[in-house]
DNA sequence: CTCAGACTTAAACCAAGGTTCAGGTCAAGC
DNA sequence: GCTTGACCTGAACCTTGGTTTAAGTCTGAG
């Protein structure tokens, strides 16, 4: 099984290296040094990356993708099972958002036919 | 009709004088000056604050608000055909957010019982 | 007139999620 | 062995929506 550098891991996963650096600052990311320190990643890397991007894609901070990361088993891909508890977590994650906007929507509903805007009554302004 | 000082209107308004004078460095706000070069208001100006309140409220950026309040006649409260329009925007602007992240849970519940995570192919990652 | 408290400014700092840059090192093809 | 491109680090910079701080000025009550 060959090594990725980073820049290869790079152009596969579309994601800059730059970037890259910044997830493994960040504790998402790890990788293996060569004698010269640079990154040596194994091909599963790219599962964890396509992770990480899928998790952001919904909305997900990388705070917490990071904490989600730490139950996979080190250095490991992503196995079907970790996919499933974290989508079933990210599923719930976007339904309170969207809760919430709709919520935020009649508020709106409500306060556009008033148009009050008076400070301590209006529910838009209070 | 009494003018008010900064502070009386950060009191009256909720908002921290800090913050009206971030908005006037952006273009939200304007203000009077008095000899001694103190910001000084007219009380119409505690309704333009709460429409800048309520419009951040349903998440329009600063920026966005800022260009509606150019239509504002110079120094004048927002009227409530003012607020009528800028309301049917807002109103639009939410459903749009709604719609999105609705689109964004069917990819994701798609994705999410395949778990294929790959770069090129999956909606979620590429 | 004096003095406390409210006001002024510019600049630095915060969160998140990065990008860019300078200066230096590594790896690989010839 | 040399050269070139890829890589390394830390630091600075970016956006948005502010807050905090320092140093100095104004206003109004007594």
């Amino acid at each position: 099984m060959p090594e990725l550098t980073i820049g290869e891991l790079a152009e596969r996963s579309g994601v800059p290296a730059s970037t890259l650096r910044y997830y493994e600052r960040h504790g998402l990311l790890h990788s293996r040094r060569t004698t010269g320190n640079q990154r040596r990643y194994a091909e599963a890397m790219l599962r964890q990356v396509a992770f990480i991007r899928a998790s952001q894609r919904v909305g997900i901070p990388l705070a917490e993708i990071g904490e989600v990361l730490e139950f996979l088993p080190d250095g490991g891909a992503p196995t079907p099972q970790f996919w499933a508890r974290a989508a079933q977590c990210w599923g719930r994650a976007i339904d309170e958002r969207i809760a919430a906007l709709q919520r935020r929507r009649e508020v709106f509903s409500a306060c556009a036919s008033c148009g009050c805007l008076t400070f301590g009554e209006c529910a838009l302004v209070a």
